[in-house]
RNA sequence: GGCCCCGUAGCUCAGCUGGAUAGAGCAACUGCCUUCUAAGCAGUAGGUCCUGCGUUCGAAUCGCAGCAGGGUCACCA
């Protein structure tokens, strides 16, 4: 690519011209801004120091001598310290020519058998259904799996469910109490709403039996520790650990109800994975690990039997590693899981898509994980993500304040269906056909949203407000591919265009350049946005390209150009913008319509 | 209180390893549909880049201090 020519060429000028020493990747090469005439800029002034020039002259006898060296160099112009080299546009053509039809431009093959990245995201709870925060970490892991893979990465995608512990053991007491039997099939609820009104339930009247026996005279702190139901769910969660049949067997039937709601959601989200871990499989492999660290010195127990880690030497707390009960926490499976899938891929890297509030939690499991003596442990990465707030703040389940997964993605489809009839485009269409392209757009709209905030900041969500489908968003930029779609039916339909002929040479002019180098971009910004695990590169990236698109569309006939050559051109132009949009936005999972 | 993150237009967000006059979208206001999909295009208006000091030829970007917001420090996950 033209980038690295010039910056060796820029590099070896330098060394001839002035004697210096300068690296080729080390020339900063930035895009030309558009008030200035030119394509790549060259700032000299770090330069000028050494060479003992000044910056203007600097300058020009640098854009001399690489002009002389590069024949892809039509001009250059100097301004301040600033110089700018235009590349000549048979440059462009021949780029042009070469994507034309190439239907994977700016992706790269897969060795699958190369060491995976395993990429764990999703992780629900089984106590109660998926909201906007797991919304965020459901694309978010997606789409870094499919940016991995553009990259040639060979990504394996693992769901790990956290199907035990005292939170589904809630659920479930509250089911047993309050509950009468109710069912999915009885109720018409789906499985995971139900047994998360029965968590909202327990902690109803958990919070009735708190205020009870604070009005006794009981301190708060003791209160929650006493309240009958939190006691009778950790004897639950007791009995479950001790492998009590009936609890097991209330445990299997609740939490498939779950699977079954959040297989629904998945579904509709357009997630999946390639293996799915359950804690209650690898927990039990954790207590062994925390087990090996006492016997390696590296943990210790305390009187009242509960382990820890001691990592007060590394700057941070005690950590609780087993209850005093001989029940595991969090910590604990999750050394366990780790260890399981080391051990099943082989991996080169671990990533962990998990929300920042739980930054504390992997800087101690990676610190753990070394103790004990894991050398792979340096490959663990905690992709960590903003959370998703609301104008009033922080989403609290239990104060009823969450946006529902479920919910919203409907609600999406109906603005996009309202949208659509508003304009009438899609008249002729059948109901099935209209479905599928209401959900293709308000999944676009959501997934667009999310993604093409910066991973690790957190992002406001105003529900009052619905997701726009004007601008920069999702809607925007399929309606963009529709309509190239289009060009493209007819000119192969009714001009008899050939997409596979090699056009001959021709002009071209400044949209239609600016086209071109947005394209031309797209490659090094798919490696960038891998290497910052940022889908938001790629969205506002795919913006962009098909903004320079549309600016493009506006003011250039393209069916009723005369010369065919030109027209040739063309369509293969808006080809090669197609396959872009359309590999851009897999990458953040958003399917685009060939109409809309 | 300790540690971590963050503060850019009325609102939501871009701005990569420091570079030219800080960019988009929404909202507001102007134009453009007998021409390939107006979910579009072109334009106007809107900024002490939280504040101060420092580093340098040059700072929204790097460092320090302060202010404001958030997270976390659970025998929750």
């Amino acid at each position: 690519m033209i980038e690295s020519k010039l910056q060796n060429a820029v590099a070896s000028a330098l060394n001839n011209l002035y004697g210096l020493n300068i690296e080729a990747d080390s020339v900063v090469l930035q895009k030309t801004k558009k008030e200035f005439s030119g394509d790549y800029t060259v700032v000299v002034f770090p330069y000028v120091k050494q060479a003992r020039k000044a910056p203007e002259a600097l300058a020009n006898e640098l854009g001399n001598a690489v002009a002389q060296n590069l024949h892809e160099i039509k001009d250059f112009n100097v301004i301040k310290g600033f110089l700018n080299f235009t590349i000549d546009d048979s440059y462009w053509l021949n780029f042009a020519n070469i994507i034309a039809d190439d239907k994977t431009f700016g992706l790269k093959d897969v060795d699958s058998n190369a060491a995976p990245v395993v990429i764990e995201y999703s992780s629900p709870n089984t106590n109660k259904p998926l909201h906007l925060g797991h919304i965020r970490n459901n694309l978010l892991g997606w789409s870094v799996s499919q940016l991995l893979t553009a990259n040639g990465r060979n990504v394996k995608k693992v769901n790990l469910v956290n199907d035990r512990g005292i939170h589904i053991c809630k659920s479930m007491l509250a089911w047993l109490r309050y509950g009468n039997g109710e069912t999915p099939e009885s109720s018409g609820m789906k499985g995971d709403h139900l047994v998360g009104k029965y968590y909202v339930e327990f902690d109803r009247h958990y919070k009735e039996e708190i205020k009870a026996l604070m009005e006794k005279g009981m301190e708060e702190e003791q209160a929650k520790k006493e309240a009958p139901l939190m006691v009778e769910a950790q004897q639950m969660l007791k009995r479950w650990e001790e492998g009590d049949e009936e609890i097991r067997s209330l445990w299997k039937k609740m939490n498939n109800w779950v699977y079954a709601g959040f297989d629904e959601t998945y579904k509709r989200m357009g997630v999946s994975f390639d293996k799915i871990y359950y804690e209650s499989n690898t927990y039990l492999l954790g207590k062994e690990l925390v087990q090996k660290g006492l016997d390696m010195g590296v943990l210790f127990r305390k009187e009242d039997g509960s382990v820890w880690c001691d990592l007060t030497d590394a700057g941070l707390d005690q950590k609780l590693l087993l209850r005093k009960d001989g029940t595991s926490v969090y910590m604990t499976q999750d050394l366990g899981t780790a260890l399981l899938r080391q051990r099943e891929f082989g991996a080169d890297q671990l990533i962990y898509v998990v929300g920042n509030e739980q930054d504390y939690h992997f800087q101690v499991l990676k610190i753990v994980l070394e103790r004990l003596g894991f050398n792979w442990a340096e490959k663990v990465y905690h992709l960590s993500y903003g959370m998703v707030e609301l104008p009033n703040g922080k989403m609290k389940s239990r104060e009823g304040t969450v946006v529902d997964a479920d919910d919203l993605i409907s609600e999406m489809e109906q603005t996009a269906a309202e949208m659509c009839k508003e304009r009438g485009k899609n008249e002729d269409m059948n109901q099935e056909q209209l479905d599928e392209l209401y959900h293709m757009l308000a999944l676009g709209a959501l997934k667009y949203f999310i993604l093409k905030v910066d991973p690790t900041k957190t992002m406001l969500f105003n529900p009052a407000e619905s997701i726009d489908f004007n601008g920069n968003t999702g809607p925007f930029i399929q309606y963009t591919h529709a309509r190239i779609r289009s060009i493209i039916r007819k000119a192969v339909g009714e001009k008899g265009v050939s997409l596979e002929k090699v056009p001959a040479t021709t002009s071209i002019n400044d949209k239609e350049r600016e086209v071109l180098k947005q394209l031309h971009d797209m490659p090094g910004v798919i490696e960038q946005a891998a290497a910052a695990y940022s889908p938001a590169m790629i969205a506002n990236f795919t913006y962009d390209l098909a903004k320079a698109f549309n600016s493009f569309y506006q003011d250039t006939p393209i069916l009723r150009e005369n010369d065919p050559e030109r027209m040739l051109f063309l369509v293969r132009l808006c080809n090669a913008v197609s396959t872009g949009i359309k590999n851009l936005m897999a990458i953040l999972g958003i399917d685009v319509p060939e109409r809309m």
